[in-house]
RNA sequence: GUGGACGUAGCUCAGGUGGUAGAGCGCAGGAUUGUGAUUCCUGUGGUCGUGGGUUCGAGCCCCAUCGUCCACCCCA
């Protein structure tokens, strides 16, 4: 083993055996998405380092631990992409985007240096969407809308809501200022991490797990209170628009979220099915980030998801999924093995959707229907002698006992053509 | 970065106190010389993660190293 090389710690191979997963997922997401109006961006998975410093911010443990950063040739300071909205938005910028609004995806690796574990990976792959240009509360709630019908057509239930809000930065200043001097009262009661963070970025205090910590912090001041009208209203707008269309949600003050540049809205979709790493889908509006990273001043909202955190909800929810050839063709004996490919290629002319596997590779009958089973076709086509001899084709379905049938080439494409009612990409 | 568990056949795993490797599944073939999925039979399969050490002898004991998993931290 040590012998053969690896893959890199962290970095997986997603096999072809889940790969329908994969399939249901993307499918899903970008035909919703496209539906709702948003356009898909492709952004490099490099950019200047400096670009993810000045958005993700200096002091977030993406920054200070996380990144895969290197010098290029000609020195510059690179960095693998961490997250998508960093590159989203400079891409924005640089094309002259944000002079109108902008509903955008995108979807690719992103490159984390952390230790892995379940449902966490060095390189993993999101799906994001952005919207620029838009301050009102309804877009945050399209965004929210949009990901639990993704739940719903992929079939995933127990998916859990969490919401907050986290003001605008005066608001969040003046919050600040209550909460240092709260935790500074407190001060020795605090995990040493939280004492750093007193320091350096005291809302994240808020969520530290260490139970010491959780006590001495249970009746900080609550960030909810301290927000203005326009901030109360924004909120108060989307939790009307989430109970009007039905959406379950928990309200959670410790809710901040690792990275800086939030303000207002912030959602995470959680699950209790995958361990420690229960957070599938997150997101938040950032109205500051733009005009931050040299761009006019442009509200924006946006949210990523984990896809490899969904695919393996997907196949918990359906474990058999699938693909599923429409026919697999056996060819026995010399002639027969020689017309094969022929047909397969007039079949294939005649229907363009047409799933077919041509057997390759010579062996018996018994042999050959083993292999046309295990691709999980619906039928044998059978080339033999004896159909050479009467210009005909033999079909056996391998689903059911409907036993086997003989048809001309024209007969048979007409067959086929019944079959491809499904998709054969499906169970 | 910290802690714990674990690395034996392609896969899932057995292998009391050290005596030169087993099962199921898979794969190949046969029972059924033109027919799969069921059943039965046969066969194929491993430098026991790697490198050292102890021992007459190590899959098993010791050390180191690499890797995987789970959790902490943090996050999608």
């Amino acid at each position: 083993m040590s012998k053969h090389i690896q893959a890199i710690r962290g970095m997986h191979d997603i096999l072809p055996e889940v790969m329908p997963h994969w399939h249901h997922l993307e499918d899903n997401a970008r035909r919703i998405l496209t539906n709702y109006g948003y356009a898909e961006i492709r952004t490099p998975i490099v950019e200047m380092s400096e670009l993810f410093k000045r958005s993700i911010g200096e002091v977030t443990d993406i920054v200070e631990k996380e990144m895969y950063s290197f010098e290029d040739r000609n020195g510059d300071q690179l960095s693998l992409r961490p997250e998508g909205t960093a590159s989203c938005v400079r891409a924005v910028i640089e094309h002259g985007l944000v002079m109108q609004t902008q509903r955008l995806w995108y979807r690719g690796p992103m490159f984390r240096h952390e230790r892995p574990q379940r449902g966490r990976y060095r390189q993993f792959n999101q799906i994001g969407a952005e919207v620029f240009g838009l301050t009102g509360p309804d877009i945050d709630l399209e965004l929210i809308l949009l990901t639990a019908r993704l739940w719903q057509d992929l079939g995933l239930n127990g998916l859990r809501l969490e919401l907050n809000s986290l003001g605008d930065p005066e608001e969040r200043r003046r919050y600040r200022e209550d909460l240092v001097a709260f935790l500074s009262a407190r001060r020795a009661h605090l995990d040493p991490e939280s004492q750093r963070r007193l320091e350096t970025n005291p809302l994240r205090v808020l969520d530290a797990k260490h139970p010491e910590t959780q006590a001495a912090i249970a009746d900080a001041p609550s960030l909810l209170e301290h927000l203005g009208e326009t901030s109360r209203t924004h909120f108060a707008t989307i939790r009307q628009g989430l109970d009007q269309a039905g959406i379950a949600y928990r309200i959670n003050t410790r809710l901040v979220r690792g990275l800086d540049y939030y303000n207002r809205t912030v959602f995470e979709w959680i699950t209790e099915d995958l361990g420690a790493q229960g957070t599938v889908c997150a997101g938040g509006r950032y109205d500051g980030l733009v005009e931050q990273l040299g761009g006019r001043a442009t509200p924006a909202v946006g949210f990523a998801l984990g896809m490899e955190r969904l695919v393996e909800l997907i196949a918990l929810a359906e474990p058999t999924r699938r693909a599923r050839a429409h026919a697999y063709l056996v060819a026995v004996g010399e002639r027969a093995e020689a017309a094969s490919m022929p047909l397969a290629e007039r079949l294939r002319d005649a229907l363009p959707q047409l799933c077919l596997i041509r057997h390759s590779g010579g062996g018996s009958f018994k042999s050959q229907f083993k292999k046309a089973d295990k691709s999980g076709a619906r039928c044998a086509l059978i080339l033999g002698e004896s159909e050479l001899e009467q210009d005909l084709i033999g079909v056996k379905s391998l689903r059911d006992d409907s036993g086997q049938q003989q048809f001309d080439f024209d007969t048979l494409v007409a067959f086929l053509a019944r079959e491809l009612g499904g998709d054969p990409n499906q169970t």
